[in-house]
DNA sequence: GTCGCATTCAAACGAATGTTTGAAACGTAT
DNA sequence: ATACGTTTCAAACATTCGTTTGAATGCGAC
């Protein structure tokens, strides 16, 4: 007998332990807040030892902080890809709003609406981080965004020349509000209307998102 | 001397230590989050003793309640109100997009620019709350809006005859994302893009998200 | 005064939290 | 086989949490 496959079933890649952790934390963060999820309970979920979350990250925080960065780069990293490639495609003109727009919102909303692994709950979970006190995870969230930011508020003001910057700014906020709440009740389909849950992909969502943000922006001042 | 107003300063009103249990729960909440505040620190800050919020409301979840209702149903109330007088005034006639939004819009803002008393950080806590996991709060806010939800979907059906059930429904959850996530940045203005809290006040915000989200309701389906 | 009721208080309760510890088990190179 | 660095484990650490308790306090009515 295989001492290493059958005595212990369980285990199938030990140096895969962090990953387990991460993913599980990332489950039961998304469904119960941060402060909401004990290590016992994520460890019990990873099928670890209490101990390894402070073996492998230190500490709580850090597991977030690595949770975040995991998810929040390539996020960015394709918002930022397809705002080039808009961008490239006008060739010198202003990208088309609704162009801007998509890139900033489908790498969000395919990320939360991804099957495979944990990452599905995500999104939720970042929206939920937004309005979470602890100063750590906002100041992770604003070192995130950033940049992302500048570009896109570039790209806007390109398109959009008459609008104020001020004006813009609040706008864009809005249109976060609307996305993150979106993908929120996407997560909670509890807090939806009746019936609304009806038929939910992600290209529907994407394609109502842009046209109400753009529509938004383009609103006379 | 008057005994009971020189030598104790403190406790002006015996009978309103549950009031001053409410504000100073509702302050801390807006800030740490409900979870991340201790019965402790709410007495503390109250300046009562540990046992006052168990003897007061029996326990922690039944101040959640307490508070939320204190704030929500005025709120609500207003919304109502602000709404019938649109429509009285539109004299069978659709009320007109912006004065429903605005009726939506505007108790809420108020409510969160409000100085006095600590009823000013209460819209960033139920911003939060929108995202917390707990089921009791989550059930308590949904009963606050059915009615509401109901009388303003009617409306806007109303002045928006061509949209259809679902589309309105996802684009009323856009706008009130947009609400509760401007609220929130008014709340954490480290959130907010450099600059952009300048002259930060409601009637402008009010302006913003009435013009915002009046576009974003009539774009094209 | 003193009774009765509402409120406050200090102290403790059991349970749960994040973290630490030291030994055991593991895989691997020598 | 032996030794070594890495990883896992059970157990305990000190805190903190929400809640409970029972005595003390305040105060108006009789």
């Amino acid at each position: 007998m295989n001492a290493t496959r059958e005595s212990k079933p369980r285990r199938p890649h030990p140096a895969a332990t962090k990953e387990r952790l991460l993913d599980a934390a990332e489950r039961l963060f998304a469904e119960h807040g941060i402060e909401g999820v004990s290590l016992r309970a994520i460890t019990r979920a990873a099928d670890a030892n209490l101990a390894a979350i402070n073996y492998h990250f230190g500490a709580k925080q850090e597991l977030v902080v690595e949770l975040f960065s995991r998810r929040l780069a390539p996020i960015n990293l394709k918002r930022l890809a397809l705002l080039d490639a808009a961008e490239q495609q006008a060739e010198g003109q202003p990208a088309p709003l609704e162009l801007i727009l998509e890139a900033m919102i489908r790498p969000a909303v395919e990320q939360s609406f991804l099957c495979a692994s944990g990452s599905r709950r995500f999104m939720q979970l970042f929206g939920r981080c937004l309005s979470e006190p602890d100063e750590a995870v906002e100041r992770l969230i604003h070192s995130h965004f950033e940049k992302v930011i500048q570009r896109f508020d570039a790209a806007i003001l390109r398109v959009l020349p008459r609008l104020p910057a001020q004006e813009l700014h609040w706008r864009m906020s809005f249109a976060g509000g609307a996305l993150h709440h979106a993908l929120l009740l996407c997560g909670k389909p509890s807090l939806m209307p009746a019936g609304m849950h009806r038929r939910l992909n992600p290209e529907e969502l994407i394609r109502r998102l842009v046209s109400f943000t753009a529509a938004g922006l383009r609103a006379p001042v």
